[in-house]
DNA sequence: AGAAATTATTTCAGGCTTAAAATAAATTCA
DNA sequence: TGAATTTATTTTAAGCCTGAAATAATTTCT
């Protein structure tokens, strides 16, 4: 993938010819990607709870609901964060603890509870943010403008790439729509 | 980022310099690559479940083993999967209970355990494999050659960028090798 | 209205994961 | 040699996370 064998420039279109069932360059871009990915997850969890002694799944959940004024159900915010329902509950019961969050039955649906950082939240959250972004920008400091751009552009791709391929597999589970 | 402000193409310089502690850039970027990692991680775990009744830390953990025909240490497993030592050893109680891996302790260093699938364990990841592969590939097919060696590229640049700023963070923190 | 189905959340059991403390073996060095 | 240090692993306590079952409220359908 990034050394071409010697003698050949062209050609990635042949080479996969050759090869039919070969797809060991996917695996070694998920590979890399998950480290990528592990990577930042481990050094921004070590940093909260250095300077901040908090956690990431804390930090994560705080992020949605100061993103919205008027809070956000259990529901929202597990879907956001592509979590468990149970995983938020129990994620908002340390919050609640700390008096960081506020949960209140919806007025209309009594089902629904409805989530919001509390003064103190808004304000714990703020200050954690900040150092956040710079952590972040740190960690990407070795890429420049043109470099970040593509990439992101790159993952929007395989975003796409993912929900199609998500999708398609569920369809299938279901019969395709249940029209048979 | 994806679409420049209108009557603007050019100047993500001159945008940059406007707004000097902006590097919501970076944010979104890493933002977008999570996504990405989390969507298959829990793609690959739902199938792992579905079609072989395992775990995705069973089967990273079985594939470390897979590529090292002399048996790894639980320390070395843990710095490839970087995970902690605890969890490797966790992990590895799980396996040698289903009879998928072998542990013993070094000849020479009686400290070390020396883990091993067995020939269970190897049938039982080849079969694993061969799919896993397959549905990476699956996941990535929306991106052509050209894109996936893009990407690839540019998470090389991230993997190093990232390498620079936690040894950067860590020599920090050490007193720039305790010379002072 | 009232039964049945749907929807939102919580609870539960079990596994993963971590950091820090404990254990145990090997190495260094006085 | 033997005390002190270092190294490898395990244990522990606590929190994260999941899927599935249970609970509770709403909506749909007759």
């Amino acid at each position: 993938m990034e050394t071409p064998a010697p003698g050949f420039v062209l050609d990635r279109e042949t080479k996969a010819n050759e090869r039919p069932g070969d797809h060991k360059d996917e695996l070694r871009l998920w590979l890399r990607l998950l480290t990528c990915s592990t990577l930042i997850e481990t050094e921004i969890r070590n940093r909260l709870r250095e300077e901040f002694k908090t956690t990431l799944p804390r930090f994560d959940l705080m992020a949605q609901l100061e993103k919205s004024t008027t809070g956000m159900t259990v529901g929202e915010v597990s879907q956001r964060l592509m979590v468990s329902n149970g995983n938020v509950t129990a994620v908002v019961a340390g919050l609640l603890a700390d008096g960081l969050v506020d949960k209140r039955p919806a007025a209309q649906d009594r089902r629904v509870q409805v989530l919001t950082l509390t003064a103190l939240g808004r304000k714990s959250f703020k200050a954690m943010a900040e150092r956040h972004e710079g952590w972040i920008a740190e960690l990407f400091a070795g890429l420049d403008h043109v470099e970040i751009s593509q990439l992101f552009r790159l993952l929007g791709q395989t975003k796409g790439s993912l929900h199609q391929a998500i999708k398609r597999r569920a369809d299938q589970a279901n019969g395709e729509g249940d029209s048979a």
